[in-house]
DNA sequence: CATGTCTATGCACACGCGTTCAGATACCCG
DNA sequence: CGGGTATCTGAACGCGTGTGCATAGACATG
């Protein structure tokens, strides 16, 4: 101790309970007292020790009083890719949704991430309340090991069957097919579509969803081809597309491709809409930018983000009750391409 | 109490190292010295402990290791606006940097939080590495408070002059003068300008720059309306300006302002750049996009938040050395619509 | 006065881990 | 065989809290 404070003086410890219990004169349980609600105080001592813990700048250990079995308080956000425009926005709305809970998201982003598996073993080191997932290509067996650890993980955009994980997805398909519809009854007939990656569920129940719709009509999609999601993507696909094909409707897996499709149509001078309509998916803040004005289906971010933290707060009053998956409406957003 | 275990007889309680001791069969010491480099202990037993851990999904709690006394590897990143892209932009850099050298962030976002302090006040509970601040108009109490507490403060788009916190900040004004000069060299003479909210600092140093590259031309700006940072904000902004003067150069604060300020000119048929000179300032990922394409000076983001990192890992190697302020080279990005 | 209820307080334990310390074992050299 | 060294091991402590428990006093009720 002694000892102690001559090797290294200067490495500030931390105010803790005892240094203010010491200043205000009275026991350390007196101290903890003082910040817990409901616990039985002489409300002068309380004031006194509060004006200690004000004067020293003490604020319990967050540490120290999660080791004690409660919550951490902590939460974990894994994002597939936060340079996708959907993923980012849909994460601010949670990082706000948790925030004003009092829950602490960290995040980890898949994009950024050469070693995901690895980081996320050592974020699940922290004893979290609850991991969310956002999309991405999760290592399913890692959203196994989280229910081994107990830990409540929430599937937000991809639906992942296990009795213990809860999920919020929209629907894609009906959302699409409304879409596809639109521009039916509007006497488009030579769909196109730009794809997201392989294995994304959510591009490929967008795509049956707009296969539904023609099929009813008798019609068959011309000309599919593939993006990253990504604008410089989008703009390739459909670069790529018109080489092909003559189209007179252009749906998109997402908004970002769309918005790269935009530019793709205006380069090669087609006239959207008169030409040629285009229709993304989200609804992301920069669809409705003036220069892009995008019709696409509305995928309702606040709603997701409300219903991640509502099912989160549902899964930790009850650990034990059923996995629940909440499906979330979409809605057109008429704007300027269709 | 009782009843609690009558209520959730099945409160999973997380695996300990006691735990993977019984299954193991040695002591618990010994199972902490298999998971740390250069402790001695049999390699056989070794094998065998990190053989049971994996089998009941052990893994040291980061909390109870982190109340040693030694880091926490958590840090905090105060966003003051997530809505704004180049600040998303930026946290999603320092998330990635940040993810890739171990450290956890934890993600605060004064945009969508009523109560900014309380919400502080809680996290800054967690023994934090470091804090790291990203624009925003945080109460600079806390700052001050958190330098009490002995927690790094990296301040970043605003330069906090404290003994103790760190700052990254980009050139704001010599990056507005090259627009201007840009400008000036094309022959532009009736500048205008859109501002951020009064108060930031980056925003007024913008247009310093700005009024000092006319000054040397003997000109001065012809009008200067503020917005708020946002794209509908720079819309109404360049509306009032086009309606009060007629301009043929437009700096912004921003390039979400100067997106709306593109939209607004266009809306009005005025030809940019043919007529119109735009120039924005930050260069986010969407003003290279297609029916855009703007005209900007990079704040480059890449560099931003790898300077962060570098000094939070200068400051956490010496917790005593004198602050620094990192200054950022901007330079033009010409697109199309100078 | 006897009994019971309510409030207030300090002690001691538990949380899960890293690490120090003292002791034990194995090994080599003289 | 004795003594020194390198390797290994378990018991014990401390990190900073929250909280159960026992105790003590204040007060009301019978």
């Amino acid at each position: 101790m002694d000892q102690d404070k001559l090797i290294s003086p200067k490495r500030h410890r931390r105010v803790t309970a005892q240094d203010v219990a010491d200043a205000a004169g009275v026991s350390r349980s007196a101290v903890s007292r003082a910040f817990t609600e409901g616990a039985y105080l002489d409300e002068e001592k309380r004031q006194r020790v509060r004006a200690a813990a004000l004067d020293l700048g003490y604020r319990p250990n967050a540490l120290a009083a999660g080791l004690q079995g409660g919550r951490s308080h902590l939460v974990a956000i894994f994002v597939g890719d936060m340079r996708n425009a959907y993923d980012t926005e849909v994460v601010t709305r949670l990082v706000g949704a948790l925030n004003a809970i009092q829950k602490w998201p960290i995040l980890i982003d898949g994009g950024g991430l050469s070693s995901v598996k690895e980081a996320m073993g050592e974020v699940l080191r922290y004893p979290l309340d609850a991991l969310i997932l956002r999309s991405g290509s999760m290592d399913p067996a890692i959203a196994r090991e989280c229910t081994k650890l107990h830990i409540p993980v929430i599937s937000s955009g991809r639906v992942l069957y296990h009795p213990q994980i809860d999920n919020v997805c929209c629907r894609n398909q009906e959302g699409s097919q409304a879409a596809a519809q639109l521009l039916l009854d509007r006497g488009r007939v030579r769909f196109g579509y730009i794809a997201g990656p392989a294995g994304y569920s959510s591009s490929s129940a967008r795509q049956d969803g707009m296969t539904r719709a023609l099929a009813a009509a008798g019609l068959t999609p011309v000309a599919v081809e593939q993006g990253d999601f990504t604008v410089e993507g989008g703009l390739a696909a459909a670069e790529r597309l018109f080489e092909r094909a003559r189209l007179d409707a252009l749906l998109c897996a997402n908004d970002a491709m769309a918005i790269g499709a935009l530019g793709a149509a205006r380069a090669r001078g087609i006239d959207v809409p008169n030409d040629l309509s285009i229709v993304g998916f989200d609804d992301i803040s920069m669809a409705r930018w003036p220069g892009i004005n995008l019709t696409t289906v509305c995928n309702p971010i606040d709603i997701y983000a409300d219903k991640v933290v509502e099912l989160l707060a549902a899964r930790l009053a009850d650990p034990e009750k059923p996995s629940d998956v909440a499906y979330i409406d979409t809605h057109l957003v008429l704007r300027g391409t269709h």
